[in-house]
DNA sequence: ACTGAATAACAATTCAAA
DNA sequence: TTTGAATTGTTATTCAGT
């Protein structure tokens, strides 16, 4: 792999994890994890990985992956890296039929659910990333507690259906 | 309504429909339609708006709101704009169990997709939008011909079910 | 409260180099 | 092809005025 696309790989891993707003701190950031490069470079790494500069709700920005669609693509070997980060940024589970609603950390809805796709889970048909959530498409409604299941177990916990069988759908609250 | 909200309302449904990429273009297309502002004040706007400029396909970038979940914000005012930015870029709908899938020109999703929420919908759960596609969750699958066909209606055609009475839903590929 | 003019802050590009 | 230094382009903010 190329020093450039480690170095990707680690801004990435910096978006998702800390709310990096300008890419002068991002340079910062690299340099600290041994990545020396300069703001032309950061500004051109970021155009190639089509980041977005997010206004933050109250005040301020973020640099976040964009929000996207997807129908199973799959990366391989940035697989661990992506597991990771699923692991730390995903916070809650719901489930509404076919679909699991998964709250993440500000900013990080797209990376988690790139970690998702990239299982490639037969019973997922497709994902949906905002900034704070994405949602999963579960080919029927009784798969769904089963994809919960191993994400949970992807956070390294244990799964809840031991005890509980089905999760409190998602209330459409008004 | 304020000249401030006007003014909003219109960046809106300029960038909908025009790839806009500098505030000077905006502030130019403004003019024409008769607001006279200068690039300060868009950038206010944008900020307020939480509009984002988002990297594009090939190369360049363009003003976009921001991908969102929403629960059923309405804003009342501006429902009659929305609507007619709905009947101009929804493309084709689609159903899966509980979910619609709305198709839309390039870079209009969110705001197609704000219309459909503004028209408050009780059996509408929630609804996510990417660039060009958004997804409706609709409480239950019996609810969402219904909706798909109010959509329909929305563009500004004859509803479907008059004759076909379920919609073919979309097949989970391969 | 909202705005424009000027300015500061930031990001993208150009150019030369390796 | 990738990079840094310098430059240019673009956006956000400050400050003053309404």
């Amino acid at each position: 792999m190329t020093k450039k696309n480690m170095r990707q790989n680690t801004i990435m891993e910096i978006i998702a994890g800390e709310l990096i707003d300008t890419q002068e701190l991002l340079t910062a950031r690299l340099l600290e994890r041994g990545f020396r490069a300069t703001q032309a470079t950061i500004s051109r790494d970021i155009k190639e990985m089509r980041l977005i500069k997010t206004p933050l709700e109250f005040g301020g920005s973020r640099y976040t992956a964009p929000s996207s669609t997807s129908g199973s693509m799959s990366s391989a070997n940035v697989s661990e890296r992506l597991r990771r980060i699923f692991a730390q940024s995903a916070l809650s589970f719901a489930q509404a039929q076919n679909l699991i609603v998964v709250k993440t950390m500000p900013g990080a809805a797209q990376t988690a659910c790139e970690a998702v796709d990239t299982m490639g889970m037969p019973e997922i048909v497709g994902t949906l990333a905002g900034d704070n959530t994405f949602v999963i498409i579960v080919r029927d409604s009784d798969s769904a507690p089963v994809i919960m299941d191993r994400l949970r177990m992807m956070r390294g916990g244990e799964p809840e259906n031991a005890r509980r069988r089905h999760e409190p759908a998602v209330e459409p609250d008004e």
